[in-house]
DNA sequence: GCTCGCTGAGAGACCGGTTTCTCAAATGAC
DNA sequence: GTCATTTGAGAAACCGGTCTCTCAGCGAGC
């Protein structure tokens, strides 16, 4: 009879014995060892008579042993296992990271946690703390949590590596993206393309990547290149360019450079609809390179973030604190400006 | 000077105490109480004399206590974890489920670990294993085992929970899509608007859900409901549905119905090119309806799949096994029609 | 006033490993 | 052949909790 919730075939033959997981303690006491000499073994540490050892091999075999996950973590201290906290699991920003972090911490035999905070700041404190807990370190994307409660809080969290935001003043490792620099790429290939008046449809001001662009856009303009830099309040999302395409008629302007791509989206079905053909009358950029730029009509110049590098990388820094190594800090990551249908000659 | 790595501002009057993290038996030590007591505060188990609990509390305040969750688990039996197996972190599709999943999960105060398999079979098995060690149960998106494994792992594995995949003769509660249901929707839709040629672009062969439609449609036209069904392979991927555009405006049939959403992004794309007019000349629709699906343009009428709900019902369904209960078996998702812009009359 | 029963809290076993400490046996040196 | 040194393996402490068992102390009942 089956001890067990789930009863196998009634058959009285196979009467599965209700095998409660084994443990070191089962090994040692059928290999005639004690837990310490299976300990040794099943680690490879310190040597063992190989009579012994294959005595032991063996037990565990036949028993199916493997060493619990749990109570190797109490024991040692560390949990193979590391946190990924982000506001939003939506954001394909954010899958890439996920994407990048879990491949290299997998290879290097860690497990991720995710957890989302939901854009709500309150829940990334604790999620964070929480989270720590139960794993060896934290990464965390993009934390909406002011400078100085991340600073108050970076010492209960380490290991703790930042992606894309930084924290001056401390040794926490943070990996971002220079965002002017993919700004000044976008502005160069529009003016190599001859464009003259320029609009850029502006992120949430509380974007501290949105101030990053603005501000490049704004030295670039200062520099007497010859064009003229204008400026739409816009936002994030796909409606906020869609609703905003009329007014980007309004401007004159040859080029947009958009927050984002969601938003260079938004800005391409607006004119679309409006009768505005991309890119013969309008060029538009984007920002980020989301996986679906390639597949807009026309597909989406933008700056080209290397999120999944984001990923790795983030890994990188968190493998080099938990071995005790210090690791580089406030890594930029220039985008790659990818030229795609979005943008052509001004006098096309 | 401070012990830990780290050292604080270099000032003598902030000699942080080294704190290595409080732990319960000094908490007990601190309020004059033994461990037991400590544990049952903590956990608002049995009753203690409110004068000792507050004593304790404030000691665990004062420390800054809270219970290691590792050593918890190990004593519990139980991580408060689960763990999520799936395929591909970049398919829109599972990114849903986990999202789903996690949300759920985490307003019962569990965590979630996400392990990606690369579509890899035999890391599927090797990761599910050691994932269910560290956690309580496994959720296995889309598994791509064959079915004798997973009957064969499935006790290894329980409690277990399987998302867009069944496993007739067990116990293992499944959250399939309806993709036949799906597909009549879309036909129906089609139908009514006067569509008598149709075509569908057919998924990858080895698909169950490209069998599961493909079925459905040629039911459908064996109804004698007045149209006729053709079909060109295809695959799952937007150069896919680019790639055989041509061959569709061939057909002379008047709608398409698209393994995907993202074969019909490839197609709608392919069809601008050729100069074909959506919905004017040919109508489209997809299936999954993912994110984007709102934005191309024109947006795409698809079968909106509830992916979201089958991760929050995914962890129904593990809570009710967590808590000893049986879970229903096979329940399916019937997806919503979501008509846009991509498909109008025949006669248009 | 004494016993019975209940309540509250401590002692200690336990979860399943790792690791230090200890000691017996084997090896090597002289 | 004897003693010092190395090697191999067991005993036991430990990681940080939970929980059963036990018992002291108290109020109720006769």
């Amino acid at each position: 009879m089956a001890v067990g919730a789930r009863a196998g075939r009634r058959s009285d033959d196979a009467v599965e014995p209700p095998r409660p997981t084994a443990t070191i303690s089962r090994v040692a006491e059928a290999a005639g060892v004690s837990r310490a000499t299976v300990s040794r073994v099943m680690n490879g540490r310190s040597t063992v008579a190989p009579e012994l050892a294959a005595r032991v091999l063996a037990a565990a075999r036949a028993l199916e042993y493997a060493p619990s996950p749990v109570a190797r973590s109490l024991a040692l201290g560390r949990t193979a296992t590391i946190a990924l906290i982000v506001p939003d699991l939506a954001n394909p920003m954010f899958q890439d990271v996920l994407r990048g972090l879990s491949l290299a911490a997998g290879l290097d035999g860690h497990r991720l946690l995710v957890a989302e905070s939901n854009e709500q700041v309150e829940d990334e404190e604790v999620l964070a703390v929480e989270a720590r807990r139960r794993c060896d370190g934290i990464v965390l994307a993009s934390p909406r949590l002011p400078s100085d409660d991340l600073r108050r809080l970076a010492p209960l969290l380490a290991p703790l590596v930042l992606v894309n935001r930084e924290l001056p003043d401390t040794d926490v490792p943070s990996l971002s993206v220079d965002h002017g620099a993919g700004v000044r790429d976008l502005v160069s290939h529009l003016l190599s393309l001859g464009h003259r008046r320029i609009v850029y449809l502006a992120g949430p001001p509380a974007s501290a990547s949105n101030r990053d662009r603005l501000a490049a856009l704004v030295n670039v303009a200062d520099q007497g290149r010859g064009f003229e830099l204008l400026q739409l309040p816009c936002g994030a999302m796909f409606e906020d360019g869609h609703a905003v395409a009329g007014e980007v008629v309004g401007t004159g302007a040859t080029a947009v450079v958009a927050y984002n791509d969601m938003v260079a989206f938004g800005a391409l079905s607006g004119l679309h609809e409006l009768g505005v053909r991309v890119p013969e009358q309008i060029s538009i950029t984007g920002f980020d390179d989301i996986p679906f730029a390639r597949f807009t009509t026309p597909p989406l110049t933008t700056a080209s973030v290397p999120k999944n590098v984001l990923g790795r990388e983030a890994w990188g820094r968190m493998k080099a604190l938990l071995q005790g190594e210090s690791a580089e800090q406030r890594i930029h990551f220039r985008p790659r400006l990818q030229v795609r249908g979005s943008t052509g000659r001004a006098d096309a």
